[in-house]
Formats: C-alpha cells, sequence, structure tokens
DNA sequence: GATGAATGAGATTTCATTCAT
DNA sequence: AATGAATGAAATCTCATTCAT
C-alpha cells in the first residue's frame, strides 16, 4: 500500500506540500521531532526555508499536517478491510494486522509523533480532548468499537464486556508489543503470527460462551482453595520450625 | 506512597541532589522535557545553574537520574506486594493498580518522559536492547513474568499461554486505557473499579483450557490439593513423632 | 598594501562577510583568539550573533578563513615580487621585507593567529602535517625554496647547502626578531635596515664555498658568463643569417 | 637531565607545589592551557581545586610559575655548559642543542606556553618590555650574547656583526625548525645532527675572515653580471621571436 | 592547611520564523 | 510564489574562583 503517494499531487504547488511532507516524515522518523530543524527538512525537500514555511505556517502545523495524513490512511484502509470482510474474529484479526503495519511501514514514525505530540508538545493529559489528535484517535477507534458492537449483537461477543476496556487491550495492547517486534528483524508473517498469538487469548475473553458460569464466582472457588492451602502450609511450616528446636 | 522523600536525604549534598531531582521532575511533568530548560530547573530548586551542573553532569543525566529512581521505587513496591499476597489473581490486581497508581502519582510524567526518552532521544528502535532503559524495564516486568509463570505452576494459568503477549497486553492495556483515566477526575476506587474491570477478561484468557471445557471449575488444580494434603499428611506425622518424646 | 580592501566585495554577502571577516581580524589581533567572544565580533561588524553563524558555521572556521585570506595575499605578493626581480639577493631581501611587513600590516595578527592556531587549538604536533595550515604554509615556503634552488643553479649560491636549514634561519629570524621591531616605534626604513643585516649574514653563509678562497670575488659563476656568451653569440649567428636574407 | 624534581620538595607543601605544577605542566603540554581546566589539572595533581588556588592564586599565577621554573633550568643548564666549554662554536653547538632537548623534553611544552602567554594572555607587544617573561628570556638570552661578545673579543667573530640579528638567526632558526624535527620521530643523534647543520653556516658567516672582503661590495660584482646577462637574454630572446615571424 | 560545593557570568551554537527582494 | 539572508532569544554547558566548614 502506497503512502503519501495516495493522493496523487497534481499541480506544481500540490507535488511541493507533498515533497515538504515526506521529507519531513523521514525525517522526523530517523531523527526524532525536536532533534529535526526545518533547515533539514526544507534542505531535503529540495525548497528553500521560506517556502517551507510558505506552506506551513509553523513546525507543528507540519507535524500536524502529517498526522493527519496518516490517520486519513488509516482510518481509509481500516474500513474498506472491515467492510470486506464479515467475520467479527477475521475482522480483528484485519485490524490488528493493519494497524501494526500502518505503524512500521511509515518506519515506526507515527507512534513516535504520536508520543511526542502527545508529550510535549501538547500539554496531553490537560487539554487532551480539545486536541486535534484526539479527534482523529476518536475517529479511528469508533471503527473497532463498532465491530465489537457488531458482533455482541451477533452474539459472538458477550454483551456485557466493558467496551473502553477491550480496546485499550486491543490498542494498548499492540503497541506496548510493537517494541518488541520492532527490535528484532521481522517478516511479514512474524507481525502475522504475533497479531493471531495476541487475538487468541482477547477472542476467548470476549466469547459469550466463557460468561457462562460469571466469571467471578468460577474463578473464586480455587483461590479459596489456595488462600486455606497456604495458610496450612505456612502453619506448618511454624511448627517444623519449632521440631527442630 | 511517598517518591523520592522515602530515601530521606540527609546530608546537605542529599538534600540538595534530591531538590533538584524533585524540581525537575515536576517540571519535566509539566512541560515536557524539551521545554524546561536547565535554568528553570535550577531556578525551581533554589540552586544556580552551575551548581545543577555540578550534581549532574547533562540535562540527559537528570532525566536518567529521574527514571532510575521511579524505576527502583517501582520495583521495589512491586516485589513487597507480590511477596505479601500469595493468589495469583491477586497479585496481578495489584501490580496492575500499583503500576498504575505510581504512573499517576508522578503526574504522568514517567510515561511521558520514558516516552519522550524513547521516541526522540535515544534512536529507540536503533538501539534499544542497549539502553539503560530497557535494563531498568525489563527488571521491572521480570517480576509480572514471576508471577505468570508461578501461575502456571500452580495450575491456574494454562501452560501454554506466551508469556510476552500477555505481558504486553497487560502493560500496554493498562497504559493505552491510563490516556482516558487521567483526562477525567479520578478516584482512587475508580482506578480500582478500572484495573478489575481490565484484569477480569484477561484472567479469563489466561484459565487453564478455555477451550475444552467452558472453563468455569475446569480451573480447578487438583494435583495441587493432592500435594498439600499428602504434604499436611507428612507433616502430622512427624508432628506425632515429636509429641510422643 | 590593502588587506581584505583587495578583492573588493561587490554583492551584499560579499561585504557582509567582508565586515565579519574584517572585525573578526582586528578583534583576534587585539584581544587574541580566546579572548575575543563571537558576540563582540557580531557586534563590532554589525551584525547579529546569528549572521555571524550563518557565514562562519563555528568560531573556528572563521579563523581559518581569516588565515586563507592571509596567506593567500601573503603568496601572491611573495610570487609577484620574486617574478619582478631576478637577483637572488635581491629576491631574498624582498621576500623578507614582503614577510615582515605582512606579519605587520596586519597588527601582528598573523603571527599570533598562527601560533594560537597551533599551540592551543589543534594538536599541533601530533597532526601538523595534516592540518590545514601546514598545507598553507608548505605552499608560501615553496617560493622561498625556489628562490634558493634556482639561486644554487646558477652558481650563487654553493649547492650543498641544506635547504631546510637555510629556510629555517630565514624564516625563524625574521619572526623572532619581529618581536624587538614591534615592541617600539619603527618606520618603514627601519624595516628594511633590519632586513638588510639580517641578509648579509645569511648571505655569506650561502655562498660558494666559502670554506676554501675566502669568500668574496670567489662567488664568480665564470662558466655562467661562459653560457650566456656562447648563447650572445649563436643569436648574433642567427641574426647575421637573418640579414643576408 | 631531571626536570622539576631537581629542587628536590623536602616538605609536604614542597611536595603538593611540584605536584600541582607537574600535573599543569603535561596537561597544558597535551591539550594546551585554555583546554585545560583547573579542575582537571586538581584532579590529575590529587588535590582538590580548593587547594589548587591556595597554592596559586590563579590560573596564570601557575603558567607563570611553571615559566619561571622551565626558565631556571634552562639558564642554569646553559650556563654550566658555557662554563665547561671554552671554544665559542662549541659553546654554540651546546647552546643550540641544550635549547633544543630542553624545548622537546618538555613535550614542545614551553614554545606552546610561551606563544600562548605571548600571544592571547598578555598583550605582548604592547607591554613586552614590563612584561615577566621578557625579563626571563633576557637573562637567558644574555648568556648568549655573552658567548659571541667574548668570541668577538677573541678574535673568531668579526666585530662589526650585530649582535641582535645573530642572536634573532641563532634561537628563531632553532625553534622554527623545532616544528620540522618535532613532527616526525626523531633521535638524539638527529638532533645533533641539524644543530651541526644549523651552526655550520651561521658560524661561517659570523667568522673574522669572511669579513675580509667587505661583503657588500664583494657581494656587488656577480650580481650586477648577472643583472647585465639576463637583460641580454631578454634581448636575444626578444630577437628570436621576431626572427620566427 | 585542606576541601569541594557553590557560583554566575559568559561562551558557542541552534533554531523557528520573518521579510525584503 | 519563492527565496534565503537575517535575526535574537534561548539553550546547554564550562570555568576560574570563593568560602564555609
Amino acid at each position: 500500500m502506497n503512502k503519501p503517494e495516495r493522493n496523487k499531487p497534481r499541480t506544481r504547488l500540490e507535488q511541493r506540500e507533498s515533497d515538504i511532507l515526506q521529507a519531513a516524515t523521514a525525517l522526523f522518523a530517523d531523527e526524532g521531532f525536536h532533534n529535526t530543524s526545518t533547515r533539514r527538512i526544507a534542505g531535503a525537500a529540495g525548497v528553500s526555508e521560506g517556502t517551507l514555511f510558505h506552506y506551513f505556517n509553523t513546525k507543528n502545523t507540519l507535524l500536524q499536517a502529517i498526522l493527519d495524513d496518516f490517520y486519513a490512511q488509516l482510518i481509509e484502509s481500516a474500513r474498506e478491510g472491515v467492510a470486506a470482510v464479515m467475520d467479527t474474529r477475521e475482522r480483528l484479526l484485519f485490524l490488528a494486522k493493519n494497524h501494526l503495519r500502518a505503524l512500521m511501514e511509515n518506519q515506526a514514525l507515527m507512534m513516535r509523533l504520536i508520543q511526542v505530540y502527545l508529550s510535549v508538545d501538547l500539554n496531553y493529559y490537560r487539554d487532551y480532548r480539545n486536541s486535534p489528535i484526539h479527534d482523529l484517535n476518536y475517529r479511528y477507534t469508533r471503527i473497532f468499537d463498532g465491530v465489537i458492537k457488531e458482533g455482541m449483537a451477533r452474539g459472538y461477543i458477550r454483551p456485557e464486556l466493558e467496551l473502553p476496556i477491550v480496546r485499550d487491550l486491543f490498542f494498548g495492547g499492540l503497541e506496548y508489543g510493537m517494541r518488541t517486534l520492532m527490535s528484532r528483524q521481522y517478516g511479514k508473517d512474524r507481525i502475522a503470527r504475533y497479531v493471531e498469538g495476541m487475538i487468541e487469548p482477547l477472542w476467548q475473553s470476549m466469547q459469550a460462551s466463557a460468561a457462562a458460569p460469571p466469571a467471578g464466582n468460577a474463578a473464586l472457588p480455587p483461590d479459596r482453595l489456595e488462600q486455606t492451602c497456604a495458610r496450612l502450609e505456612r502453619i506448618a511450616e511454624r511448627l517444623e520450625k519449632q521440631g527442630k528446636r
């Protein structure tokens, strides 16, 4: 899947804008946002610094534009994939793979960018809900939400499951795992295997069947038993010590 | 639980060092690493810039020291909690709460710092394995790993579960969810409820072979019970012998 | 002879660059390299500090540029003078005067700059041969070498004389003597007298085999005379032929 | 010959002072004056920074002390050598070798130090005559002067020779030549050979005999002749060119 | 006498942004 | 629309020197 080239720029203006975006994307990904000067971006894009600021008023604007592009593609690809597959589990697999693929294809740029953006340039937790990135992310994750809700409606997923939590596990798990994945050489199949390994337990916990014995209680007995055993063990140990004296 | 105050600084040197660390921690948390100048840190700590660099050769050194401190506390509290509780599920609940608590107590500093550190100042994915933070994180997550492995040994967790994936879901989910949590006013119980909501599906998916018998009582570990009984009998016998003396 | 004004700057850029170079030259000369801040240079040149670094990436680059300019002028003037005079002794006199003149005209800057450069900023004796200043100096002293070699070829200088040693005496003596000269008020004729006083013994020691016949007329180069006479006769013959046509 | 150890420090105070001097000497030599911080000197000397400034009020004081020591040794060794040898030429050879040896033994320190001192920290040419280093150097070069004067008195050196000029050639030549010597691997004999090569022409030019044909005139005839030849040559060449047309 | 923590002025360099051309 | 020279504020870090202990 081709990235920024997708919207083929036709006019000279669009070409320039695209050049700048691509150059900035590559440099941000390689060196990080703060370690990349606008001068270098301009140089890499083959334009003057003045021109760069002619297209993007601010370095932050540039970052925002990159994020916009990225999310636009992410959202589009996610929607397409979800529309093409009907099975809920397959849809989740697709979303996960697509998510990782997009992140990695951009040389992990996005993860870094988003983090930097969230962590440094915005006061993230202060005004997250008003930030433009919140909006992007919201629109993106709604696709996931839709899949889950449809799965519930169809009876594949137990309906009392808390959606936000599944969402956190899904995206959080994927991005956390990406660290491990990226620090090694990885192939396409490696990603696929990893994703399947992650969806499997998630899927289990979503199953309607698993809800049958209402969890809460089902988990209690062995714990209770375990606790009692442990207590007895402790007593036994104490007795042993005393015995040795 | 109190943070840097824990190791109460006694000498004047330690006091100063602690002052600087605290000031830097707060500022980094509020404004981000790159938006906080050493001058402001020095000012906030009540020392001159020269003094700051007398204690920490580099702004990065300062960051490193903060991370070291944070992880040291995190690791210690995690170990203590795990040692105090025997039940696997309870342990996971504790680890999750502890993780969130630590992150939030530091004004979400650490998450941001770590991200910045990973994303910007290091070339994260390039030399992650050699970075000092990798080591810290490794030592921390091994505690989680230990809990899971012990759970498997005891029969509470199906042994074919892939540990790295559970780990990614656990920590990734927590940190991803933290965004939501922090953007609202939250109370202690809110965290607790959130954590329990997250552990519940995770725990389910860990249960022994949920695929075959629909979970529930299948989680019973009969051998464990048998072993404990046998041991108790042995102890009883020994006690009987002692009683005969 | 005017220094940086020589290549009259036409464009605004060249003008600025020249301003900066001149300001830096003057300040370095007055206060020394390490005691002159870039801020003061910028101020003296009437530009902002940012502009200064726009033209010269580094304070050292600036120094290098000054040295380049100086040597370029030195080399050019030396070549011109040598080309304009045929007599070896006159050439040496010229080179010596020119050397001192250039050094003094630049407010003794160059001697100081070069020394500082050699002594402090480079590890002089460690990588002298690879330093850019070595190259400049080499190109300059080759002019002297050429004069000496030609003097040998013409029979005015005894050929067994060791060129490096004469070179050391020549330039070393001049620069060492400059200290004395500069600490007093000096006029043009004073320099001239000093130079003549220095060339006199040097020249004597270069004369052909001063050891054998007590010098003086021994310096006569009979073969040179013979060769020239022969050549003149040949030319005369040819002219005669032409006249017969 | 041992350098700073010569005045064997007895008291603890003297030992410390000597330690500091030695450390500073080595570091200045290796890294240059401005690139060596007092902190590093203190560290290398095994004392605290406070102590360093207890012994030497100023970094410049330290430099001055080093120079004092160096010159003291230089002067002493020069005096001893001159006293031990009677022949004028031998004395000059000794002085030259001794000069180079001392310079090189100190890792070329002194040359660099003096240059730095002269070039940067003092406004050398402004108040050279009042500077302490002028005094040291004056006392040192007077030894050379004495040798020359005695040589004149004994009839070995022509009396009309200008002493300052010979002095400049002698010391200037030596120090200029040192650059070449130090940038290669050199042995003791290499220095000796170099010095002899340099004294030879110098000595010739000092000879009383060379004065017999009063130089000035003696040098004229061949020059005059040369000029005439050159002129004739030029005319001949022009004629030849015309002839070829 | 010895220490080394503390200082604060200052040094070089970077950078996003502006604006005259 | 495009340029790139110009800016000046700010950033990190160094350093000789002082002084309380």
